[in-house]
DNA sequence: GCAGGATATCTCGATGTCAAGACAGCTAGA
DNA sequence: TCTAGCTGTCTTGACATCGAGATATCCTGC
């Protein structure tokens, strides 16, 4: 079974910090960094493992990115660099570059959108989707470990917490990049 | 199914991205994405805001790191390079890099270890103390408003929930980069 | 129909980061 | 003492990302 210590009592990296804070500025009130550091630190840790977990199976974190984007839209698995750039928080410079490199190795196509001149629409190939798929089951698996000190229940309020601190950025996202 | 609570619970991109997913593939189960993907895309948002504030004032979102965690030492303000690249969470050679250029900006100052010979030391200059104290207070004030859709119990919970998750990493941490 | 602003994508230069390896100094065991 | 392995820092080369600007196209209001 997990073993159900109170996890108060387990100090990790932040408490430290913000028990350092305290010490060295009194006069502030650093909670704010109780929640936001965790979360700047563990998206880190995220995306260091994540880099890690693909390297071994030669998929770049950054090319999986995209590729899930593409697969989760469904046939034709089609989309414009603008929703794939909103979609994984880049900038558009940096999706065109992307874009390139996945067509270079063949995992998706690229071809004018007929509906507006200025628009190209990107699409998987079946080389891309079979990627893709794999990765994913692979990720999902790996992902399932790292919670699994929360109970279900746990894991379901933490997801409602951050979504709270995260409609206001996925709001005003209407702005482009 | 899911989620029976909530009758105007907002969406966020996650709630559509985990949504896409079980529609295309029912045969799995997706539910750690509904953490781990909120936790991702709220650092990379948080990261890019913290740049674009800090580039306002005329400080890099990474210079700032290395001086906080030299602020929050103490008196002296010093730690090794070693010290620094694991509070930071980057590599030695991207830690050697920003010591260099904080140092020919006047922040900080190197000087070898006397107790180890292989060993360096970084310090804070009076300049870099002046810098690190005015951006560190910008910063809260920022990340309080970030957090205002929160009760403080709210705060304390979402706090504990993501300390679980980081206790592994940090633990593991005595690994080297 | 047209002007002006918005939008979609791409280009390009600068730069921060990573990964791997070099090297000196430390340390423990034979 | 010597050696082999470990640690701490730095070097180097490759590269992904950003940011600003260029270009072409769309769209709205007059």
């Amino acid at each position: 079974m997990t073993h159900v210590e109170d996890s108060r009592q387990v100090e990790d990296e932040v408490d430290r910090l913000v028990a350092a804070w305290r010490q060295e500025r009194p006069d502030l009130d650093v909670t704010p960094l109780e929640v936001l550091s965790r979360v700047s630190r563990l998206g880190r840790h995220l995306e260091r493992e994540r880099r890690a977990a693909f390297a071994d199976q030669g998929v770049e974190s950054w090319e999986f990115d995209v590729l899930t984007a593409l697969r989760r839209a469904g046939e034709p698995y089609e989309l414009s660099p603008g929703t794939l750039l909103r979609a994984t928080l880049v900038t558009s410079g940096t999706m065109t570059n992307r874009i390139d490199r996945l067509a270079a190795a063949g995992l998706v196509t690229r071809r004018p959108d007929p509906e507006d001149r200025r628009g190209v629409l990107v699409r998987l190939t079946p080389a891309g989707l079979q990627r893709v798929d794999a990765a994913f089951t692979d990720l999902l698996r790996r992902e399932r470990e790292l919670l699994a000190g929360l109970e279900q229940h746990e894991q379901q309020a933490l997801a409602g917490l951050l979504r709270t601190l995260l409609v206001p950025f996925d709001a005003a996202d209407s702005g482009v990049q």
